[in-house]
DNA sequence: TTTAATTACGTAAACGTTTTCGCGTGGCCA
DNA sequence: TGGCCACGCGAAAACGTTTACGTAATTAAA
């Protein structure tokens, strides 16, 4: 019980080859079901697990996939990394986490780190600070890589994401048809292909209501929470909208407090609507109507559309899946 | 550039041994500082990375560890996990993700997967449907391990927990200074220590005020959604208790819908208090006073205690680490 | 001057697999 | 009887490191 029990032991203990025992473990077909058998009996026996660095080594697989987001801490990334996790066990795959804390240079720093054989292939929602595109170009040749929610567009890599335009402006139009005439906009991720969808969505339904798209009516995220509290506080009292349309879960928080610090009534002074996949969103006061990305089926659908490629299979006519949101609609935008 | 670039290709250009190579990649006093800086100059400049396959082969070290969970989509978990990486980061270690789903036996699998060498220790916060302690017994003699907050007792290993008794003494006590004298007890983890710890402190609370510990004021958490409501709501029909003490976030949506659904107000009719570590807690309708743990810190300081013991370092005194709670009094607990 | 110690580097084995190639056996058909 | 093929298995190299040990040259100690 003491000794290790490598391929070797078995090898000995079986009076065949090193050779014959790891055909037989790895199924192969050189090898007779009785050998096989005997083989497998005894790897149970003395409890054998295969020592993965060697595998990888002679092999250069890793059976290792890494998933780098900006934050696990965050409802839509956590239920994503959900999705991943259980495609990746069906697989048999092991999941490494990074977190590049939306910093393009972490996020260099750990996908360069994982060409090195690490992992086979990569699972990843870029950094909003910066649009890097010549790295992506790069790494996409090196390395199989999926890209889900925040990606790179016209890259040879495939792509899941939400209907952002189309939700963002049916959520737009929501508003519009409760009443509202000075719709406000709280930008997020507006570096990426995701965020200004959503504000082209926001924008065209205005638009197509004869609602002017006005610069003024727009709150730019910003990292420091303090900082996004008091545009908020400042855009509705000098604009007065009436209704906030955030684009990204963290505006939830300091809207909320703005219309609370103003004594602004919810719904009836403003409405607000939010991308968000806040499960508590039905208990705030009032409840939250919402754009919900189906964030566990783009992790899982990311992850099967990876472990398709590592295992060489065709993929669907096209790189790009597309999943649709939902527009929950609640007291925050009642009519 | 099409080459692989490896120890052996260092070796060659440099015109020196591959021995000599590794040992200056790994700054070995042996190696003349001149050298050094040819290796790593040239290192640099073909942009060598090692191959962690090997390296983990021959030294039996993965610079590795794995973080073994119920689930990642949830407050407590995810920014424990956040702080894990964190820490981690700062010491060059990479972090793979299990999730058990409660699951014992996905739990024993996962564990006795990574017994082969594929990480150098494992961070654990253990499932709540049995308590396996044998099995726990065995694992810690054989690989570095801490577990933070769902811990098993009386073992060899390091735990990290918080004040879980003492906050809910303290919690329990607010209620009753707000003129509560029925309070409920929603009733989570009960196999774990932390949940034990949680009601021990709720009825020893009740005891010093003279209260009543009854078993027909405690509801104990179910997988199924539905069914918590429902004992939530015979609860409050049956019993009328005037507070509802959450032991875990999960009942905090289907005790809000109850009281909802029976038009209870909170707090003048039931008040509720949860632990939780929901950031939407303040706007919840109305806020919820919570019991808040340090989720992010507990992760911290479980990942720097396993990297201690990897890198033979003196633990502090003791293997205990327990960090305070804190109890967060806002609108669902008015008086 | 001799001897021991130190410095800087090289040789080669080892880590535990996978995989290519080759070999012997037996069966089948002509 | 001879030739061919399929089958089942083994020998050995390879994957890219790390490391115990050896060795030559230089330095320090006696």
């Amino acid at each position: 019980m003491a000794e290790t029990v490598n391929i070797k032991r078995l090898a000995q203990e079986l009076n065949i080859s090193i050779a014959t025992v790891s055909k037989a473990l790895n199924d192969s077909y050189e090898i007779s079901l009785k050998t096989k058998n005997r083989v497998w009996t005894l790897a149970k026996e003395l409890n054998y697990t295969p020592n993965p660095a060697a595998s990888n080594l002679r092999s250069h697989k890793t059976k290792t996939v890494a998933v780098v987001i900006p934050c696990v801490a965050n409802n839509f990334f956590s239920l994503s990394i959900k999705g991943i996790e259980e495609i990746a066990r069906q697989y048999g795959y092991h999941v490494l986490i990074y977190q590049t804390h939306e910093n393009i240079e972490a996020e260099v720093a750990f996908t360069n780190s994982l060409l090195s054989g690490r992992v086979d292939g990569i699972l990843t929602s870029v950094s909003s600070s910066e649009y890097n595109s010549e790295y992506y170009t790069n790494l996409v040749k090196k390395i199989p890589l999926v890209f889900f929610d925040r990606v790179y567009e016209n890259l040879d890599a495939v792509k899941v994401t939400t209907d952002d335009y189309e939700i963002a402006f049916e959520a737009t139009v929501h508003l519009i048809e409760c009443g509202c005439t000075k719709i406000a906009y709280l930008y997020g991720l507006e570096n990426l292909p995701a965020g200004k969808a959503r504000f082209a969505g926001y924008a065209d339904a205005l638009k197509a209501h004869q609602l002017e798209v006005s610069e003024q009516l727009v709150v730019k995220y910003s990292d420091d929470e303090e900082t996004n509290l008091q545009q908020i506080k400042t855009l509705l009292q000098v604009h007065q909208p009436d209704a906030l349309f955030s684009s990204i879960e963290e505006f939830i928080i300091p809207a909320y407090c703005a219309c609370k610090e103003l004594c602004l009534q919810i719904p009836s002074a403003v409405k607000i609507l939010s991308f968000s996949n806040l499960s508590t969103a039905p208990l705030l006061n009032p409840s939250l109507t919402t754009i919900t990305q189906p964030a566990f089926e783009i992790g899982r659908e990311a992850a099967k559309c990876l472990f398709k490629i590592l295992h060489n299979k065709q993929l669907d006519d096209e790189q790009n899946i597309v999943l649709k949101s939902m527009l929950i609609k609640r007291d925050s935008t009642a009519c």
